[in-house]
RNA sequence: GGGGCAGUGGCGAAAUGGCAAACGCAGCAGUCUUAAAAACUGCGGAGGAAACUCUUGUGGGUUCGACUCCCACCUGCCCUACCA
């Protein structure tokens, strides 16, 4: 009856109380609000540097300025900042800042569809989000905020721009692009997505178009990207990011036409070479006009007009069917110099490898396809070892696996494996006497493009040109940044930077000759603004310089980032990209100076600006929260497969279905979708119904009487991804006011496992509210009554031991991101301190008071406020992370497991210092052990003493 | 087609090769209440009256011992896709 015990507790103790009267019940929204103020007043979570002290650099990936926070904003976020917290508590100096991502296309498709500026869009929705990250209780530097649309910022943007431009990592070409028709922009490749190959972001399927645009060079730092030596990341980014850049080692071979003109090619496969029966170029291939024939001129304009017309879908839709034309051109295969013909097919792409290949059928599936269509002729020249012998005209599919070189001159008889590259014996003897003999080279091909940054959009960074036709492309003067957007503006998109109808904007002078000019119009894709907000963070005050070298000195790199696992190939990519070209760009130089000045050394310099963020770890995502729809009787009449209703009844089970009256027809089902006025059911034997509802009719539905309608009917929600569409979205404003910051932070700790995440529980979150209302009322009760000369030395140690076993759990746990588990760990705490006995006052308050400490990174507020209410001094977040105490932590007594044959079949407890000869004794003696070994003696004996386990096998 | 990840109670999950299901939700029974809610107590994988037996997607293997390691398969999810 421990609780009666509390309540008198409770009772004496708050006569005793010194400070004003207290609410003794838990009321969130008061004890937030109030530590909300006190923290922002104090400046509490200002980060500054400190040598004295090692720093921390947390980073949570910024928002974008949508308007509102859903809880796919907190699930990272509050986790994160627990985590930051606790880092804090552990000594380090932590910073962690918080800006947006505030330039984009959403911003301005929102301006066009209501009038508003995107400007005004975004700013007003800066403001709502600070507000609701307010709410958080993280503990971001609002000192350090930055955003990328601000002028200060996108001045920096436009400086990157200009020192990659100068060190030849920029460049302009004519190029044939992914461009949205509804977004009228281009897109980066990576942001074409899915099969259909769609705009990411509307859905509209892509076009080609050919447009003069800006690239960054990227592909010049595959290799180094595809070194994940120095980062912990995920693997499963590791694996996307190498997928994307897409290395393949293989040789480039030039193979010359009649007329003595070079044609290279990429091959993965020069052990194949003496199988090349013919060569495909891609239809945009250069070399095309030339090569094609007088005869062939018709049918090979035509095949290039139709593949140039064709959208990506019409090609996929063909189901890969080849197509293609011969030029009427051949070529010398510069191993055997035999003659074959050169064919143009949309198969080969001109923007992998070189754009033509060579083609060898009888070991390349595409080509095996190509060349039975056509009927070109087919020549193994490897051999599987214990087969019959393949033979070109009859074998049914290219044989792409291991074998033995043949028809290949002095390599017949050469093995080749199923490796890749020149771990292939095969592979490797080729290249070398490609090598020798100057036929071709060694290669490594990547699937990398450069980065496509232009964008024909107004919400964006201008790109800083200016084009004069007397001195070409221009850079703007350092000291003329930022090119500032223009605030008069019309939207309409017309597939041009609406930037290009402002001749303010548009017309300018050249800053080398002064003659009349124009500017760059489009702006910059916004991945280049979140390549480097790390940065910015530094000291978004400092408008010399894109961030402190100082602050950079002691900040540099990020320690922990997180964050989605969809920005895998973009942002992720680019972000490390930016900072090896920041790198040998020089713009770290400052930086290493005032490194070597504090006393680093080289070696702790070296690595430090090659990668931006050490450790990475993805969050999941979470779902919407899945509900049956009402089962519905509705009678009316059908029209055509409609039914029209003029009565809606909500019933508990099908088998309640009234019976149909006067003429009425009457159907059932639950609802699975509902709009205005009609609802979509699912009857019974799984018939979906459409069900318009007549304007007039009734309803009804149990607790809402004569007022109901259509609006209180339930649909079905699957557990899918929210969305506003599906009316599953979860509003973290609602979860706050309803339960608390603390809450709400703590439910999305131990919810799911935070790399996975799942779907929302409405009824889970109670399992913390009851965990918060238990602590709450332990620390009010205080320590038990306990009887003059009543020896609490066991109790003591009992709840000592508890205390310390926390420590460690929880101190585990929150560094490896486990934060369930640590949750959980608190919780069982929690149980120990309700169950624990008559323990001395001294032993309650280390434990309520280390209990307060492990969670205060976790429930920020209401632990502040107990930790006030214990008298202890402000705050709790400027106390130090308890240290375990291992001999604390140990059992005094132990549960010994016996197995016997590996399956349990006894426990006894013994004490936890017990020797092995001791524990082997006590084993044997058991009856249950006695009984298995029927007077026999064991064959083995094996002890695991910190497994607390005796296994015996007979 | 290629690559990757994951499958444990009704649900979210936990378990350095060593007691499967910690912690929590839902559920059931009870206390309190006129009643309900809340709160509290107990039960809580399946079968069985019980002793006990079975159980981590399926089938093999390694081991005294496998949720965990290895092989094959099934299912789901993610990435990628005519990449030479």
């Amino acid at each position: 009856m421990r609780f009666f015990v509390v309540f008198l507790n409770f009772e004496q103790r708050e006569m005793t109380m010194t400070d004003q009267p207290k609410t003794m019940t838990y009321v969130a929204s008061e004890v937030e609000a109030k530590w909300r103020e006190k923290w922002e007043q104090d400046d509490l979570y200002r980060s500054k540097i400190d040598h004295s002290r090692p720093k921390y650099y947390a980073l949570t990936m910024l928002p974008y300025t949508s308007g509102d926070l859903h809880i796919g904003h907190w699930y990272p976020m509050a986790p994160s900042d627990a985590r930051a917290r606790f880092m804090r508590m552990q000594g380090y100096n932590v910073l962690f800042p918080m800006g947006f991502d505030a330039f984009g296309l959403p911003a301005e498709n929102a301006a066009i569809q209501r009038r508003i500026h995107p400007k005004t869009w975004t700013y007003a929705n800066v403001k709502r989000m600070e507000g609701q990250l307010k709410t958080m209780g993280a503990i971001f530097d609002w000192s350090r905020e930055a955003i990328s649309c601000d002028p200060e910022y996108y001045k920096w943007t436009q400086w990157f721009f200009l020192k990659f431009y100068e060190n030849g990592l920029a460049y302009k070409k004519m190029s044939s692009v992914d461009f949205c028709p509804n977004c009228n922009t281009t897109l980066a490749r990576e942001q074409v997505v899915g099969e259909n190959r769609v705009c990411e972001r509307c859905g509209t399927p892509v076009i080609k178009k050919d447009l003069d645009q800006w690239f960054f060079r990227i592909t010049k730092y595959a290799e180094e990207l595809l070194d994940y030596s120095k980062i912990d990341w995920p693997e499963r980014v590791r694996f996307m990011q190498e997928n994307w850049i897409g290395r393949s080692e293989g040789a480039y071979v030039t193979f010359l036409t009649e007329d003595e003109d070079p044609i290279e090619i990429f091959t993965t496969r020069p052990d194949t070479l003496w199988g090349a029966t013919f060569m495909v170029l891609a239809p945009e291939h250069p070399l095309v006009q030339k090569l094609t024939t007088p005869v062939q001129q018709n049918e090979v304009a035509a095949y290039i007009e139709a593949a140039g017309r064709k959208s990506e879908i019409d090609r996929t839709a063909e189901g890969k069917e080849k197509t293609g034309v011969w030029t009427g051109g051949y070529a010398i295969n510069p191993v055997n110099q035999k003659r074959i013909p050169i064919w143009i097919a949309d198969y080969v792409l001109m923007t992998y490898g070189t754009g033509a290949i060579m083609a060898v059928p009888a070991h390349d599936e595409r080509d095996f396809a190509f060349a039975r269509k056509f009927n070109l002729p087919i020549i193994p020249v490897i051999q599987p070892e214990e087969a019959e012998p393949l033979n070109g005209d009859t074998m049914p599919e290219a044989w792409s696996g291991a074998g033995v070189m043949v028809n290949s001159d002095r390599f017949n008889g050469t093995p080749v494996n199923e490796e890749k590259g020149s771990k292939n014996p095969g592979i490797k003897a080729v290249t070398g006497w490609l090598e020798e003999n100057k036929i071709g080279k060694l290669g490594i091909n990547y699937r990398l493009r450069d980065w496509l940054i232009s964008r024909q959009r107004y919400w964006g960074a201008p790109i800083p040109i200016i084009y004069c036709d007397d001195c070409g492309p221009v850079p703007v003067p350092e000291n003329e940044l930022p090119v500032l957007l223009p605030d008069d503006i019309e939207f309409m998109p017309t597939g041009e930077s609406p930037l290009r109808s402002h001749p303010g904007f548009l017309n300018t002078t050249c800053p080398k000759c002064g003659g009349s000019a124009k500017r760059e119009t489009d702006t910059m894709d916004t991945f280049m603004c979140s390549s480097w907000y790390q940065y910015r963070y530094l000291s978004p005050w400092n408008n010399d310089a894109a961030f402190t070298p100082e602050e950079a000195a002691y900040w540099l790199p990020v320690d922990t980032y997180t964050g989605g696992i969809e920005h895998a190939t973009m942002h992720l990519l680019y972000t490390r990209y930016f900072t090896k070209a920041m790198r040998d760009c020089g713009i770290f130089d400052d930086t290493i100076a005032v490194m070597r000045q504090n006393g680093a050394t080289d070696a702790e310099i070296e690595h430090i600006f090659n990668e931006p963020m050490i450790v990475l770890r993805n969050q999941g995502i979470i779902l919407g929260e899945p509900r049956d729809g009402h089962i519905v009787a509705a009678s009316g009449r059908y029209d055509g497969h409609k039914f029209i209703a003029s009565d809606v009844t909500v019933i508990n089970l099908f088998e309640d279905s009234p019976a149909a009256n006067n003429g009425s027809a009457v159907v059932v089902g639950e609802v699975v979708k509902r709009t205005n006025n009609s609802l979509t059911i699912e009857t019974p034997d799984h018939h979906d119904v459409i069900i318009d509802v007549e304007p007039d009719a009734t309803f009804d539905i149990a607790g809402y009487g004569a007022g109901g309608g259509i609006e209180q009917i339930k649909y079905r929600l699957d557990v899918e991804k929210m969305s506003k569409s599906k009316g599953n979205v979860v509003n973290p404003d609602q979860i706050v006011a309803q339960y608390g910051a603390d809450t709400t932070r703590a439910y999305m700790m131990f919810a799911f496992r935070w790399e996975k995440g799942g779907p929302w529980d409405s009824q889970g979150i109670k399992g913390v509210v009851r965990w918060l209302e238990d602590v709450w009322n332990i620390v009010h009760a205080g320590p038990p009554a306990v009887a003059a000369g009543e020896d609490t030395s066991k109790a003591d140690r009992d709840l000592r031991r508890k205390t310390h076993q926390a420590i460690k759990r929880v101190t585990d746990d929150m560094g490896e991101f486990s934060f369930n588990t640590a949750v959980a760990g608190l919780m069982e705490f929690k149980n120990a301190m309700l169950r624990a006995g008559n323990v001395s006052p001294v032993a309650w308050h280390e434990a309520v008071q280390t209990m307060l400490i492990l969670m205060s990174p976790i429930t920020p507020f209401i632990t502040e406020e107990l930790w006030s209410r214990l008298g202890q001094p402000y705050s709790i977040h400027n106390q130090l992370w308890p240290v375990y105490d291992s001999a604390a932590a140990v059992e005094d007594e132990i549960e010994l497991v016996i197995q016997v044959n590996g399956k349990v079949r006894d426990r006894i407890v013994v004490p936890a210092g017990v020797s092995e000869q001791e524990a082997t004794a006590l084993t044997m003696a058991s009856p249950v052990v006695q009984k298995y070994l029927e007077g026999k003696q064991p064959r083995k004996v094996i002890y695991v003493a910190d497994r607390k386990m005796m296994s015996i096998v007979i």
